[in-house]
DNA sequence: ACCTGAACACCGTTCAAGT
DNA sequence: ACCTGAACACCGTTCAAGT
């Protein structure tokens, strides 16, 4: 059977896969290259530079992420689906997400995220510098959470260390992990994400209704 | 004059000062060893590879913060304080800051931090699975706000590409974002940091009141 | 105990040569 | 236009040899 003909899409696919199986750590060139059955310059046909495939790889999980908005739901119920939407980055591409996150990213796949954001907020009545300051929120927590999740962001779970020891945390130099060792040990993430996300939407209807009070 | 001998303390600060100075690529273990005057392998036997290296750094950093607590000071204050405090590691060592918030430390630099939040909340509180929740929100807002200021998630700067050009943003494809370019392309990190940081203090006191009311 | 150079198995990328 | 191997300047780490 004839080889499918090298592309950038092709080459961007397998380094994805490739993260997927083996960490981003292992995701070089040559690697790529001897994954499609090719010689390692021929990627360059395609592809800058490693940095602009990686970059490449940000955009095509980003271009994954499923928004169906529904322009006629309430703000909060689209801001709700909208960082749901993007919460499930990590759900389908987890040792992905920190390259998605970490990327500064000026294409289409990094501008309409933020595009309809901007646009359900102005429907909830924040417009200009309102707006950009709760999308920042929003992003902030969101990238945070993600981090967390996908265990770049310490969780804290007790493992073998000098203070950390096999029977848990040292009780008299850290009384509080000590005791909450069984809780920070677990973490549902999507509860924890959904709390904090209730709690932020809470926080903005709340600091809405205070100006609206205060006009 | 007799060089001061080599020791895991040097090496981890000759490793934060080539981080600061040029950048987290630019450290490898050859160029540290240059960097101090000796050879590559005399690093190994100080520190046991540059993973481990990678984490004293982390830790390192992490130990730096400053935290003046007062435990006389109302609980919101004592928040606003530690997480300012983190926010400082930005500022202080802004090309280490990847690397502290995405290594997962057990040792006693990372488990400091998380301590003194545990007891802060306790004293307003929250105990058990609330104070753990409630310190992950903060951790995920104060490390994705982190990133931001450090420069690695999106801030959304116009750039020469093909959606976004010379002129800005498409406005045709992108009206909320073209016609907000100018806020989204300026950032006053400490003033967004406490705006999120109070809604969220916010948000807090006022679900604590809810469940208070509900009990 | 600490240092070290040589060596091994890797990197990304340039260049000149092929088709 | 696309592919390629050789080469260059790098990596982290193992090992055996030194003091």
């Amino acid at each position: 059977m004839p080889t499918e003909p090298l592309s950038r899409g092709r080459i961007v696919a397998t380094a994805i896969d490739l993260i997927e199986r083996e960490g981003a750590d292992a995701v070089s060139m040559r690697r790529i290259a001897a994954e499609l059955g090719v010689g390692v310059m021929s990627l360059y046909n395609h592809v800058p530079s490693k940095d602009a495939l990686l970059n490449g790889v940000a955009e095509a999980v980003l271009s994954e992420i499923e928004f169906t908005d529904d322009p006629d739901a309430h703000w909060t119920d689209r801001v709700r689906m909208q960082a749901r939407a993007f919460r499930q980055i990590a759900h389908d591409h987890p040792r992905s997400t920190m390259l998605v996150v970490s990327r500064q990213l000026h294409s289409a796949a990094g501008l309409l995220p933020v595009e309809r954001a901007l646009a359900t907020l102005r429907s909830a009545g924040f417009v200009g510098a309102d707006a950009v300051r709760m999308l920042r929120m929003f992003i902030a927590y969101i990238v945070g959470s993600l981090l967390r999740e996908v265990g770049v962001t310490p969780s804290f779970a007790p493992v073998h260390d000098r203070t950390v020891t096999a029977e848990g945390v040292d009780p008299t130099l850290f009384p509080e992990v000590s005791s909450l060792a069984p809780l920070l040990d677990e973490c549902d993430h999507e509860a924890e994400f959904e709390f904090g996300l209730e709690l932020l939407i809470q926080a903005i209807v709340a600091h809405a209704a205070r100006k609206e009070g205060t006009r």
